[in-house]
DNA sequence: AACCAGGCTGCGC
DNA sequence: GCGCAGCATGGT
């Protein structure tokens, strides 16, 4: 293996990719990645530069390949970063296990789960683009709609023929015509929502340092849903896959709701003290609680 | 063939 | 401030 064209990211405890892997490649046909041979592979566009890499594991490293893209030790690091932020790498989740292991309901997860990390969407624009989309609608109709818009509006890098796909500029979907989002099935507010989130992007109204920057969770709660189309389920679920806020709770997910109830946390889905109490006893990690009850929703 | 889907907006009270 | 209808369309 070229070396120059190598990243090797040493594992945390509490981590399985296999895991990680098994989310990624979930029934599901999302664009952004191709999982296969227990790699898996993306395009990613940092500070302008545009690369193709592959994650797998190795031994006990995690190594990532630049298969596209111009190899620099500065783009080096980029990518190392954006690897780390994208499978959550950076954190010390025994704490949360800790929780986990003292509710009987849910210490099975320490087991069955063992090792999923958070995994992102580094990407504000496109964690808003996709919650906007995903609203009341089902998931497989959700990819592909992200499809129809990615592969109208986003760049395809190719990599030994395969195209692997970024997801669209604010820019370019902040001019797209309504009437092409509503050819893709789009109903007409999505499509007025997203490209209007385009548009604020675009025009800097609404960007990741600008809710970075902001003191408290209420705050960039607030500044989020001051935009049409983002209520606040988008705004947490925004908040959880791109900032990684750690408190995020998306309230009145059905998923959630859904897992909530298999696992007798509540009977009745509008019973929001027990959600609270229930919540209260995982202060810190509600979001990585979110993410593991979702998990729990999917066949093995 | 109903009912549901990783909700949001705008209105009426 | 709270509840609720209407939305828009594919999946199951």
């Amino acid at each position: 293996m070229n070396d120059a064209r190598t990243i090797r990211i040493s594992l945390p405890d509490l981590f399985d990719f296999k895991e990680c892997l098994w989310f990624l490649d979930r029934n599901f046909d999302d664009c952004m990645h191709r999982v296969a041979d227990e790699a898996a592979t993306r395009a990613i566009s940092i500070e302008g530069q545009q690369f193709v890499i592959r994650v797998a594991q190795r031994q006990r490293v995690l190594q990532v390949t630049l298969l596209e893209g111009v190899s620099t030790p500065a783009s080096k690091a980029l990518i190392r970063d954006y690897v780390i932020h994208w499978l959550d790498l950076d954190k010390d989740i025994a704490p949360f296990y800790q929780l986990l292991q003292k509710d009987e309901r849910l210490a099975y997860m320490c087991t069955g789960f063992k090792g999923l990390r958070l995994i992102a969407i580094p990407d504000l624009f496109e964690a808003i683009c996709w919650s906007i989309i995903g609203q009341q609608i089902n998931l497989t109709f959700a990819y592909k709609l992200k499809r129809r818009l990615t592969e109208a509006f986003g760049t395809a890098i190719l990599h030994e023929d395969t195209p692997y796909w970024l997801f669209p500029e604010p820019a370019v979907l902040a001019g797209a015509e309504k009437e092409v989002l509503r050819s893709m099935q789009f109903s007409e507010k999505k499509a007025e929502y997203v490209i209007g989130i385009a548009q604020a992007f675009a025009g800097q109204k609404l960007s990741k340092e600008l809710i970075t920057a902001l003191p408290d969770l209420a705050q960039k709660q607030k500044i989020l849903t001051s935009f049409r189309g983002i209520g606040i389920w988008t705004a947490n679920y925004a908040l959880m896959k791109s900032l990684k806020d750690p408190l995020c709770i998306p309230h009145g997910d059905v998923g959630l709701l859904k897992a909530l109830v298999n696992h007798g946390i509540i009977k009745e889905r509008n019973d929001t003290a027990a959600i609270d109490r229930f919540f209260k006893k995982f202060r810190g990690w509600e979001s990585y609680l979110v993410f593991y009850l979702w998990r729990s929703l999917a066949p093995r």
